[in-house]
DNA sequence: AACGCATTGTACCATTCGGTTCAAAATCCC
DNA sequence: GGGATTTTGAACCGAATGGTACAATGCGTT
């Protein structure tokens, strides 16, 4: 919070180098507040994040915060926005090619494991805003409207998987993915607590990959159909 | 925060009515202090929580809030404590007889659904102490001697699982307790966003009890040695 | 019946926090 | 190249917040 910014922020008028900072830019700015806003409230949650020290981290000011984004409830919806249609975005990328059901369902188990792992900040802002019982979620137009493309992929694969005779019926695509989104969930929310409480180290690349599978077998055995 | 407190405590002099209400109860006094103030963290996180506002909400003042726990933090560590201390007690308690392996487990997974769901409380608290990194959990000397029995009778049952023949061997417990422990979290924790997100109702008595045994068949189905 | 300690209430304080004022500077567009 | 508009900064503000000073009251003990 000191070095970062202050006097000299590199695209002032007397060296003028318009090479890379124009003065003028406004989706480079908001885009800067949301990313270390993104962290702030990631890390200290809603209330413990303060508009001062966000501002401070960024390379421009608190006026400019609130030129944006209006108050700290905006500030915070915006980042919900951006962290929602991350994902988002990817799931509608996802391709499973034409795996057969069961790998396919593996691998959209550990491609959801994987996404929550490599974006704690997403996982902790999905918690934060459920303290706060979704009411900002409630809020945004922009997140209500995001169609939440996994479920259809998971569907998809499933009535294959089904058709295909290694899957039982019955089950509905929603329960299947709350099964994945809460066992790849848990791993990155609670690490801290389960960490300290077992002793175990929950962050490691063998214990992360051990864990990885462990979801996906697990996820497959409830859907496959028992031999015999 | 009006009526519940002001002139009128019920244990005042005149009155003497010494039935209840001691004048001085410490204990009282101090429990009084937890149950408002769980509320209020669960509800609001660590920083959102109002040390005035929970002081409001009890019988008596923000001085005694200090008096007995020192200061914001000392408040929450207590919180914590008596939160994991509830549940570790229930699980000290747990019997599950000499139910076979299978109905052994799946009540296990049961029984921690239906806790978690029954506390919300604890959930969430748990939730916020992992925004903040598990630093008050760390702190409390007597949350980390809590002995985490869950875990032997969990092995316990595993054990008996694998030597009737029913469940496959290799199995951690350690991991067996994490998947139960986040399929049951999850649907208190997540509650907020994912029924919003989806359009779906996680709170009524039918989804629960669905969920409830789709849960319990998902981590019988994970140990459970594959017939053939 | 009075001492001394645990317990409680009131009023208050310093700081922090979200948010704003006011005006200057840079840019765009003609 | 000049005026309207956008973008930025520093100082400032009132309310709220965590925490305290100080005094007083009740209680058990002797």
């Amino acid at each position: 919070m000191t070095a970062a910014q202050g006097s000299g922020r590199g695209r002032t008028k007397s060296t003028g180098a318009p090479a890379t900072g124009r003065t003028h830019d406004p989706e480079g700015v908001k885009r800067n507040i949301l990313e270390v806003a993104t962290r702030e409230f990631a890390a200290k949650g809603y209330s413990g994040a303060r508009v001062d020290e966000i501002a401070a981290k960024t390379a421009t000011s608190k006026r400019m915060i609130y030129y944006y984004f209006r108050d700290k409830e905006g500030l915070f919806v915006a980042v919900l926005e951006e962290a929602y249609s991350g994902i988002r975005r990817i799931e509608r990328d996802l391709d499973l090619g034409d795996l057969p059901p069961a790998d396919a369902l593996r691998r959209l188990t550990e491609f959801t494991f994987d996404y929550q792992n490599a974006h704690p900040d997403f996982v902790r802002l999905v918690m934060v805003e459920n303290i706060h019982d979704g009411e900002h979620l409630e809020r945004s137009e922009r997140i209500q409207s995001l169609n939440v493309s996994v479920i259809d992929v998971l569907e998809a694969v499933y009535r294959r998987g089904v058709a295909d005779g290694v899957f039982r019926a019955g089950i509905e695509t929603l329960d299947l993915h709350m099964t994945i989104s809460a066992l790849s969930f848990f791993n990155v929310a609670n690490r801290a607590t389960f960490s300290k409480i077992f002793k175990c180290d929950m962050r490691s690349d063998e214990s992360l990959a051990k864990r990885r599978s462990q979801v996906a077998e697990t996820v497959v055995r409830y859907v496959r159909k028992a031999a015999l």
